[in-house]
RNA sequence: GGCGGCAUCGCCAAGUGGUAAGGCAGAGGUCUGCAAAACCUCCAUCUCCGGUUCGAAUCCGGAUGCCGCCUCCA
């Protein structure tokens, strides 16, 4: 077993070593928790959830950390606006990311640091920064890094400064930075940030935003951790200044491996709230969607290929998504224990295309691809009447396998055959249960009037009636 | 202007030089009182032009088209 990943640091797919035998320490940036969190977020921490689960299917016992950026601009504006603390603003959208994480199942990080309770070790940071003498305070007091004293600068995102980092920002210039493109560490207090404000041996003010992943990473993973992860927007500046900062305060290599996932774009187009593409989780959960159809979507493309999010796509992964479902309960239906060869075959091929795919830089295609064929051998096998309980066995355990990489099983079974739901046909109230029997009597009378008109109640009201060979069974509509 | 990515069936999407996975949709079929659902079967030579190679969707050069980053952004 080798897993692969393309590291951004390098542009190559290579392969991964824990700096610790199995043991991984991953930072990934997290959400600014200013506004609900929309798909092309959970596009991200989806991806990095695979990235943990696949970590966590392979043996590593995984360290996690998702910072939680809860004081910059737009927190402290939006808190302004309403008139109401910055911290009571900000716990809103914080509940509000869990309860989506929780929506999505996405597992849970180790730790989910805030910058506003890491101020003291941000504080520490520019203070070894500015001791090193590659931090300096501008005439408007904002503390900036110096990026002329980190020659590597721009060695993660290919980017040289004289060629266009400086170029591009010229305009801008506004004379309080030596050089345009250094960054600030700590911003001065000024009126716009009300009463959000640290004393500190920095003066009065917040830090930037680059320096809380830089401390906090170092805080719970240590000066070298394996993995560093986010949305390729990130790569620069946000990641090269966090290169920057840590490894001109520490000496050493900051992050082994970086990870980007590619961005969603909306029915072809990128996502804007002008353009009306613009979709939050819970405005998809609104609309009625699957969450995990959902999850399936997000998770179903590459994530360094760009993801077109699409409302045909999402049907495509409802459809998909239960057909594997049908697929669970057509094992858990399975009888007797005569054991089939060609079963086995067919599952150990299905799990070695699996892992191979995922090992490969988490192809989830190539997985997915595995699964499906599967499904079809293992359906095939059936109707053969090669399938039996004892071979559906080490396939549900597959599935579960399935599952805890890619969280889109559930676990209870769809038919249902004893529900005491109350359900009305036509003026009449009865039990689903006397329903489904109601239907019997009168299809044994070849009354077809009588049996549709509850099959159609039936269907409306979320129950549909399914005529197996076995006799009807009802399933839930999802 | 600088840096980078992408172009594979109607839609989505794998493909690590060796002769095109998979999903959805569609067509046919099994089952059914009819249906639904389910299941089975069928369904592409890879944008174009050159080159390297015994062999290229895969490597190189060029063309065309699309996209991202360089400013807060997952």
């Amino acid at each position: 077993m080798t897993i692969r990943f393309k590291n951004t640091f390098g542009g190559q797919i290579e392969e991964f070593v824990s700096q610790d035998p199995g043991i991984v320490r991953m930072y990934t940036c997290g959400p600014t928790v200013y506004d609900y969190a929309h798909i092309g977020n959970y596009r991200a921490y989806i991806f990095e959830d695979l990235l943990r689960r696949w970590l966590e299917y392979r043996g590593y016992e995984v360290t996690q950390v998702m910072n939680l950026t809860d004081v910059d601009d737009k927190t402290i504006r939006g808190s302004r606006e309403l008139g109401i603390p910055l911290n009571e603003y900000t716990d809103k959208y914080k509940k509000a990311f869990f309860e989506d994480i929780n929506t999505l199942g996405i597992e849970r990080a180790e730790h989910y640091p805030a910058a506003t309770e890491h101020i003291y070790e941000m504080v520490e940071l520019v203070k070894k920064l500015l001791e090193k003498g590659y931090a300096y305070k501008g005439d408007d007091g904002c503390i900036y890094y110096s990026i002329d004293k980190f020659p590597e600068y721009g060695k993660l995102s290919g980017k040289r400064i004289d060629k266009n980092i400086a170029g591009a920002r010229i305009i801008h210039d506004e004379y309080e930075k030596e050089q345009a493109a250094d960054f600030a560490l700590w911003k001065e207090w000024d009126e716009k940030d009300g009463d959000v404000f640290w004393e500190t041996e920095l003066g009065k003010g917040r830090p930037g935003w680059h320096i809380e992943c830089s401390a906090m990473s170092m805080k719970y993973l240590g000066e070298t951790f394996d993995i560093h992860t986010g949305g390729e927007d990130n790569i620069f500046p946000h990641h090269e200044n966090e290169i920057a900062q840590s490894e001109a305060a520490t000496g050493k290599p900051f992050a082994r491996y970086w990870l980007h996932c590619a961005h969603l774009v909306v029915e072809g187009k990128k996502m804007s709230k002008s353009l009306g593409n613009y979709y939050t989780l819970r405005q998809l959960i609104e609309m009625g969607h699957d969450p995990m159809a959902i999850r399936y979507v997000l998770i179903g493309t590459h994530y360094r290929q760009q993801l077109n999010f699409t409302f045909e796509g999402l049907s495509a992964a409802k459809a998909s998504l239960d057909r594997l479902r049908e697929f669970k309960d057509m094992l858990l239906s399975a009888t007797e224990d005569t054991v089939h060869m060609e079963v086995s075959d067919a599952l150990a091929k299905a799990k070695t295309d699996f892992e191979n795919s995922m090992d490969y830089d988490l192809n989830i295609s190539g997985a997915m691809g595995a699964l499906f064929e599967l499904v079809r051998n293992a359906n095939k096998l059936r109707d053969e009447g090669k399938l039996s309980a004892a071979d559906a066995k080490p396939i549900l355990e597959f599935l579960k396998d399935f599952h805890a990489v890619t969280g889109l099983l559930p676990k209870e079974k769809k038919v249902h055959t004893d529900e005491d739901v109350i359900v009305r046909i036509g003026d009449e109230k009865m039990r689903v249960e006397a329903a489904l029997s109601e239907r019997q009597k009168a299809r044994n009378e070849k009354d077809w009037a009588r049996a549709d008109e509850i099959r159609d109640a039936l269907l409306s009201q979320g129950w549909e009636i399914r005529d197996t060979p076995e006799g009807p069974v009802l399933k839930k509509v999802t």
